[in-house]
DNA sequence: TAGATTGTTAATCGATTAACAATC
DNA sequence: TAGATTGTTAATCGATTAACAATC
């Protein structure tokens, strides 16, 4: 049993939420309990990483039985950090940013919305939610009085490292990038990037990966 | 000099939009050559690996002088397929499908669309971006007409796996999917995911790691 | 030519898989 | 008890880093 959660390799990390999903359906179909051969046939990694990635965590199992799907789910949830509630802010009120404020599970998973900022003077005072599009000048004083812990980039590229300026002096903990730059942060502030046009492009070279073969 | 791309690395190949993107910002600022040990400083990544990435590809530098930029950066292109055009369409008109219509780097890097499906009678005839929201009823006979490349769900988890069937049914060649499913489709079709909320999560994660820490 | 930097091989590191004793 | 399946160690595999000869 390992609780120094901070040896877990990332990759490991990575794969949580896979479970984390998983095992939800599996509780939606009412299925109790579950092998690590089983999920493995459902999830697509060999039985022998399920197990040593939930070791990492504790002893979730039990011999010859298998796994308790609730109690896994749960305690996945928990190291996540899921029974936790966040107050956020989204920065960016366009088509992206009105997007992540009606994610379902940022909603479902405690994800508080408490503000929403842009630039664009048309939006000011336009409801998302029930929250109201603020001015971003008044974006730092707001995060500093509400405690905001996560700010939501959903800006064009140009402005983003300014904006994680702004939060970090705000004392921000941590930033959710969809902005196409890798944003600059002090230590103290996790910054987790959502890259859409990297996976496009992945997706691009997926297509033509047959043809470059071909040209051998 | 490596040309069978099938030999390389999902590791490396995942990488690949990240150098591209700074040899983008390079030449912008009219930065001609680099070495793999500025890249280095630049991107995050060492130089050991940056040369081993590259040359998974081709011998594109020079010894002495390192990298030429812009070519560099058009090689790279060429292996994302990028220098290419490609017919799409978006199902899921709501939030994050009016996004990724409008998305800068959907619209520059020749991703082309060429219609937009949902389910809600209210969109039918909106347009946007010039192009009219369909019924999804329409879907596959559109798929088909077009020759259609790539289909990008934007739906709800619960009907993606029929969407995507019927994506599949029409000869579709790759699916982006933002759906918080993992879709399967026949090995002829390439699936490349986005799944928002399991960033989310591992932001969250982070988060919590140092709390983790210190229970230890 | 001398200096710089690549391309590439070899060494190291880390992650995945296999195997099996422990135990429910 | 017998069967099943975990937890965990050891073996394998793959990816990253280090080193340096080749060469511009």
């Amino acid at each position: 049993m390992n609780r120094d959660y901070a040896d877990v390799s990332m990759a490991v990390i990575r794969r949580l939420p896979k479970y984390h999903r998983y095992l939800k359906d599996l509780m939606e179909k009412e299925i109790y309990r579950i092998s690590s051969r089983e999920l493995s046939r459902l999830i697509g990694f060999t039985a022998s990483q399920i197990r040593q990635d939930l070791n990492c965590f504790g002893g979730f199992g039990q011999q010859g039985y298998g796994y308790n799907v609730e109690e896994l789910y749960n305690e996945i949830g928990k190291i996540l950090g899921l029974h936790k509630n966040y107050t956020t802010v989204i920065i960016g009120a366009g088509n992206l940013g009105q997007a992540i404020a009606n994610y379902p599970s940022f909603i479902k998973y405690g994800f508080q919305l408490l503000g929403l900022f842009d630039v664009n003077p048309k939006l000011m005072g336009m409801k998302i939610r029930d929250i109201n599009i603020m001015d971003v000048d008044l974006l730092e004083d707001f995060v500093r009085e509400n405690k905001i812990e996560i700010g939501i980039i959903c800006t064009p590229k140009e402005v983003a490292q300014n904006i994680a300026d702004k939060l970090t002096k705000a004392n921000i903990n941590g930033i959710w990038n969809f902005a196409p730059v890798d944003i600059k942060v002090p230590n103290n502030v996790t910054v987790e990037n959502v890259h859409l046009s990297e996976s496009l492009f992945i997706l691009s070279y997926l297509l033509n990966e047959k043809e470059h073969f071909k040209k051998k």
